[in-house]
DNA sequence: TTCACTGCAAATCATTTGCAAGGCC
DNA sequence: GGCCTTGCAAATGATTTGCAGTGAA
């Protein structure tokens, strides 16, 4: 995913595609592994060396409010986020803190339910557990 | 829910009932809207007037590592508690912060896939929208 | 020129930690 | 007595806010 891909997708969400945003949004994109602020931040510094942390949080809550961008609310300890806004379900280490994507999972786990009580508009899955790579250790 | 039920309910997960303890537990039992740390404090602080927030925290904390309750991260702002932990799903209301229980879905929603990469413990459905009170306002 | 964007510093708020006092076995 | 529990105060850490400077249309 190139500097000019995320240019366009920001295009396509009618948000304003300045470099610090783009940035974002290409880091996003190529790092699939729901980064928190902190991440993000300490990635895109040294290559944006005026980049606040401010930028960063302001960035991503224009993304979430434009619906570029999906908040995951999985780890009690920071907020994560995802440029993909696809079906997908998250896994949670426990142990290591780290959140993976799962793919292919049956598509009526993402149906939204009808409920006379509630208009739902999205769903998030998340399983919790422990990863092989803590396992071993 | 009596407090010698929650008394009760606390032993059979081997946690020492003390008297902050049980009241807490208490009002979980009672209080099925997810309450905060602070709407546990605020609500048991004039029964028990020396309740520190500190023992609330140490309280649910030590519930959720006996797993006499479980912690839901539906909300990013507060961690919110819940004392059923049988399987049903949560809505969030996003106007008004509400979370609300749902029950009666299909059971295969909180099936737990099988992945070769990760052991997986539990699950959390989240659904997000806007209640009919928030909708009428 | 205007207005949106940026970024520093300070403020806020939830949660944790250190530690001393109190209570139960 | 010794250990677990409690609760205050301080520390921590994520996020937000105030505000002034910058830069693009």
């Amino acid at each position: 995913m190139t500097y000019m891909q995320a240019h366009r997708y920001l295009m396509q969400y009618s948000i304003r595609p300045s470099v610090q945003r783009t940035a974002v949004m290409e880091y996003l994109m190529n790092h699939k592994t729901h980064p928190t602020v902190d991440e993000i931040y300490l990635a895109l510094s040294p290559g944006i060396p005026t980049l606040s942390k401010t930028t960063v949080y302001n960035t991503l809550n224009l993304f979430i409010e434009k619906g570029a961008a999906q908040m995951l609310t999985i780890d009690e300890k920071n907020t994560r986020y995802d440029a993909d806004i696809s079906k997908h379900a998250h896994f949670y280490c426990t142990s290591c803190g780290k959140v993976h994507d799962m793919f292919n999972l049956k598509p009526e786990l993402f149906e939204l339910p009808s409920n006379p009580q509630f208009t739902i508009d999205s769903v998030q899955l998340s399983y919790y557990g422990t990863c092989n790579n803590c396992k071993s250790n």
